[in-house]
DNA sequence: GTATATTGTGCGATATACGAACAAATGTCA
DNA sequence: TGACATTTGTTCGTATATCGCACAATATAC
């Protein structure tokens, strides 16, 4: 293969990135190559090239990602007209309901935050910009899942690994499938207690002005102080309006 | 120059996703040329190589990058610790002062932050794990400065850009390196409407159990409701405290 | 101390970068 | 509007850097 247009070192590195996480924070050079499939010599050459540019720190065994990679998810952050005009919204929002609000896009099968407004945290999980959770058991999951056509919607699906969470998670194919008509009609998502014991949450989606939808919204509340079965009442209407402001200014 | 354990495609990439910023959010391939010093051709090539892999988009004209490129700056925040063990105590720290509270970290000559608890909005910025400010002017950044030796400092000091964002800013380099041991004498750096008016804050350096500082804490309030003079009277305890707890749970 | 795993290093084959030349689009000025 | 100038994107041949493999040299485990 002699792709002309395409730099085979540069996916590479990108791979070997992406094989640092939550579970592998500090990994050796075998350990890369095994993550990523590449071959020890490569994953070698693409770490001591992180190393050497201040992305990553070397002690001659481990390699550990520095804070220096943050420039390139934040490239996209600062970037991105959404997040910053969103996020204002999503503070007055978050201070007039007391309760967190969210903003994300679908990245494959997951949500990507992009901006937050947190008030005391529920989730035993730290959401934060660039956090991800699978689209199919998260109430903005479900909306940005119900905006696209049905097909690509299953396709995700099947590409997802449909766990549950929770003994509520809906982990059939064929009963999300469902919700997502539902959610697709009614205008907006309710999870409860589906990712999290405890947590319920309400999504609806934001349109740009030519009624594309580019995100979506959502508030998370405490299933003890709020019900799954009030979320639409008490939060739908702040949401929508939030929404209906946004949809004017975004291109 | 063929240096055998350097993978120059991969550093090129890298190049041209940090050449995407707040102010050059979309991308003709000339003009990432232009920003990176690469030839027209590999920058092209790279760029097609993220459109490829999925982390940027093509409109045949101008490239943007997309979410995925969260996934980058994402492994980052979940693979390190540091984050993780910090937040819950900035969540409590930022409730009990009615505050602001955040964690940073030195890259360069900037200050990211890796962690943060808001409350309401002081600053015009919106400040978000990944965030970037000159470590000269913000708090934190005095703090980590003045942990290190001091021709370090000062050598930082030399490389960055001491600008002006308000009156009160301090740039000169002396006086600031002044500022830097009196840090370090008091074991706490005050900021008082130098980096935005009408923003005060107290930052305290994060040491691991061995003594070496590994970040910085912070509390940032509106200097209309706390002045400047009252910052260390209010807020330094709590601040040490939150670091004295963290000091053993850090390794 | 041997066995096992992990890392470092040369080498040939192959893919990639460079620069220049070409093509296409865009902008400019009479 | 039309012709020129300028910028931008694409293609191509070649010099060169990178890949993957096999082997050597460590480090680690038992």
């Amino acid at each position: 293969m002699q792709e002309t247009d395409f730099v085979s070192g540069f996916a590479r590195g990108l791979k070997v990135i992406e094989a640092f996480g939550e579970t592998t924070p500090k990994l050796a050079i075998a350990d890369v190559a095994k993550l990523t499939g590449l071959d020890r010599a490569t994953a070698r050459r693409c770490l001591l090239t992180l190393a050497e540019l201040g992305y990553a720190d070397y002690d001659g065994k481990f390699f550990v990602l520095t804070p220096k990679i943050l420039r390139l998810g934040h490239a996209y952050l600062s970037a991105t007209p959404l997040p910053h005009v969103v996020q204002p919204f999503l503070d007055k929002l978050s201070e007039e309901v007391h309760q967190s609000a969210s903003a994300s896009v679908l990245d494959g099968t997951e949500v990507v935050y992009i901006a937050r407004a947190s008030q005391k945290r529920v989730m035993s999980i730290n959401l934060m910009p660039g956090s991800r959770l699978p689209a199919y058991c998260a109430s903005m999951g479900r909306v940005l899942l119900a905006a696209m056509p049905e097909d690509e919607a299953r396709t995700l699906l099947k590409q997802s690994v449909l766990k549950a969470f929770t003994p509520g998670t809906k982990t059939d194919p064929a009963l999300l499938m469902e919700e997502l008509s539902r959610v697709r009609e009614q205008g907006y998502a309710v999870i409860d207690q589906e990712l999290e014991l405890g947590l319920c949450s309400i999504a609806v989606p934001l349109e740009n002005d030519r009624g594309r939808v580019v995100a979506a919204l959502n508030i998370g509340a405490p299933a003890a102080s709020v019900p799954a079965s009030e979320m639409a009442e008490r939060y739908l209407d702040p949401l929508k309006g939030v929404a209906r402001l946004l949809k004017s200014l975004l291109r």
